[in-house]
RNA sequence: GGGGGAGUAGCUCAGUGGAUAGAGCAGCGGCCUUCUAAGCCGAAGGUCAAGGGUUCGACUCCCUUCUUCCCCGCCA
């Protein structure tokens, strides 16, 4: 080949991206094609190619041409490509399809050239080089709990956090903690009326729920109760030193378990600017907003209303309380403010509950007119948001009335229920070995029930579905990567010894393999495009099973040397993948199970 | 009343205007003296909620209707 290497379609990471420049380019080279046409490139059922390109139909129906005739004639124009020689088979189907197909010699040179996940990561980074996300998400409320509905945040926001920066994203992660609502009122009013003495609990976070649900009942039946709760409050805002003192202990109790938790999930912030970290933020915010003529009073509250957007016409956002107190509007807003002019983001992803969609699209527009105004620089605002966890009975799990399932229970049954498995399917492992298994294993179903699925559906709660361990589960992808371990074992050869020695691949379950394994970019594209990290599932899931029927047809450690290493070079980039894939979903893997 | 989500196999869910709508689970039939059977292979399973429309082509876009969940001023 007398190319240079960057030209041959093989050299490219992003195969799809490659070859619509290319047939971009080839269209235009033909005379036929203006600038209007573009490939529409996708990947193609198997049984007519590995890629098909489309764009010819549309493009031949707004020119009023033959797609059939002009796809001929650009696929004819790229049989020539010389950056295409012996890489694809090119061929028109139907009304005017273009179809590819990958030849073992492309799959090969790809292969050796992107091999682990180094190597992935050097090229997936130019997918986001340059940009600058805080990402907030977890952010439970203090003085609470963590329960089953503050899992899906954490889970679908720590995936999202890791593939923004495989992606070359400067991401920081920010736990955007409530400490600073109007729990607090109902909390140290119900405190103070037991005369409780929170150094000496034994168990605070416990009596703490407690003391909120009496509180909360209280301010319901009585009004003497509600105005208590409304003056802590507002004694808390304003710094009264008893409550700050107090809310100081409640704050510190909350961390010291949700700390627990990040340590056993593997998660941890770069910050944790909760809402009382912008309490002295927020005059800003009024004052602005009512200098630029955003925002408005009504009801004695400071409110923004978007006459301009049919949808809120008659709903205001409201950002200050009549009794001139913060709520979560301002907090978001001054939020905004600080992230963008003191720490310089261009780009800010918030993973919530889907209930909140309203909110996000108020606060998106509010922000967009306030800095308009004040010619600030405008970020780039992403909803993140997904279903709701609901109970049996089809409504949401809740806090207040009834008992969710606790988180700390959740992970200490998950890893309880992968132990037995271990426990019957491999007795004779080391007790060390069945605990750190089961830990994988228990965690990384947990986590893979929750991102498998598209995160804007509901669904139920149920023991049974989010800790499964047989068909599209995490176990079933570790399994496939303890199988590659064990053969490396095996063969007492270190991964990428081989790989000069591989001749091409024959077999249709190596060419299948091999294919999905060059497929993994479009992937990574789909999951950062979408903030949707189920994608990333869906491959990684048929990649195993691929693997998986490759594994029972084609014995990998075989006397010829050619045919070994071309099975040995499937195994290392099936490993390489699969560990790359997990690690971007949170899950922990294994080398032995 | 306004807005948003969902409705696809018995169950749980994928599906980017593209070719014969796909998985997993459950159930059925096979495969372990060979690199880990937490596996593989096979068969079966469909009025894509209903009805219209747009077009070369609709699960996908538009309209109407039905079912269901959620949000809509001082909770977050």
């Amino acid at each position: 080949m007398s190319e240079s290497r960057q030209e041959v379609l093989s050299a490219h990471f992003f195969v799809e991206s490659a070859l619509t420049q290319l047939i971009e380019r080839a269209a235009r080279a033909t005379g036929l094609f203006d600038e209007s046409f573009s490939a529409d490139i996708r990947p193609a059922d198997p049984r007519f190619g590995d890629f098909q390109a489309n764009g010819v139909l549309p493009f031949a129906k707004r020119n009023k041409q033959n797609p059939r005739a002009l796809a001929e004639t650009l696929a004819s124009k790229l049989q020539s490509e010389p950056t295409l020689d012996g890489l694809a088979v090119i061929s028109v189907a139907g009304p005017g399809f273009i179809n590819f197909s990958l030849t073992p010699r492309f799959l090969l040179s790809w292969l050796k050239n992107f091999a682990s996940e180094t190597s992935f990561q050097s090229s997936a980074k130019h997918f986001l080089e340059g940009k600058r996300i805080s990402i907030d998400y977890s952010s439970p409320n203090t003085a609470k709990q963590m329960h089953v509905g503050h899992l899906r945040s954490m889970i679908i926001g720590e995936s999202i956090q890791r593939i923004l920066r495989f992606c070359g994203a400067s991401v920081h992660r920010d736990n955007h903690i409530g400490d600073w609502g109007t729990q607090f009122g109902i909390l140290l009013f119900a405190i103070k009326k037991n005369q409780v003495d929170l150094a000496t609990l034994q168990e605070p976070l416990e009596e703490l729920e407690k003391l909120y649900k009496e509180g909360y009942a209280l301010t319901k039946t009585s009004e003497e109760a509600l105005n208590g709760a409304r003056s802590e409050l507002v004694k808390l805002q304003q710094g009264d030193a008893e409550n700050l003192h107090l809310w100081q202990q409640i704050n510190a109790v909350s961390y010291r378990a949700f700390d627990e938790i990040y340590a056993e999930m593997d998660i941890a912030f770069d910050n944790v600017w909760g809402e009382s970290f912008y309490r002295d933020k927020v005059d800003r915010v009024y004052n602005e907003l009512h200098e630029c003529g955003v925002s408005e009073e009504s009801d004695g509250a400071q409110v923004v209303f978007h006459r301009d957007v049919e949808q809120f016409k008659d709903q205001p956002f409201l950002i200050r309380k009549s009794d001139g107190a913060s709520n979560y509007a301002s907090t978001d807003l001054a939020t905004v403010l600080f992230k963008v002019l003191e720490c310089g983001f261009g780009e800010i992803v918030y993973v919530t509950d889907g209930r909140q969609q309203d909110h996000f699209q108020q606060l998106f527009l509010t922000v967009k007119k306030w800095f308009a105004k004040k010619h600030y620089p405008m970020p780039e605002l992403h909803h993140v948001w997904f279903g709701t966890i609901l109970g049996e009975d089809g409504k949401a799990i809740k806090t207040r009335s009834g008992d969710p399932i606790r988180l700390k229970e959740l992970i200490r049954e998950a890893i309880a229920r992968a132990y037995s498995i271990v426990e019957e399917k491999n007795p004779d492992l080391a007790e060390s070995d069945k605990q750190h298994i089961a830990k994988a294993v228990g965690l990384g179903a947990l986590r893979y029930a929750d991102l498998v699925q598209n995160r804007t559906n509901d669904y139920v709660f149920a023991w049974d579905k989010l800790l499964s361990f047989d068909g599209n589960t995490a176990p079933y992808l570790l399994y496939a990567v303890a199988r590659i371990h064990a053969i490396f074992r095996k063969a007492q050869l270190p991964l990428f010894d081989l790989d000069n020695s591989a001749s091409a691949f024959e077999t249709p379950e190596e060419l299948a393999l091999a294919k999905k394994l060059v497929a993994f970019p479009f992937a990574l594209k789909q999951a950062i495009d979408e903030l949707r990290p189920h994608f990333i599932c869906h491959y990684l899931f048929e990649l195993s099973s691929l693997f998986s029927s490759f594994y029972n047809a084609n014995r990998v450690l075989v006397d010829e040397t050619d045919v070994k290493a071309r099975r040995f070079l499937l195994c290392s980039r099936t490993l390489a993948t699969l560990e790359t894939g997990l690690h971007l979903l949170g899950i922990k893997t294994l080398h032995l199970m």
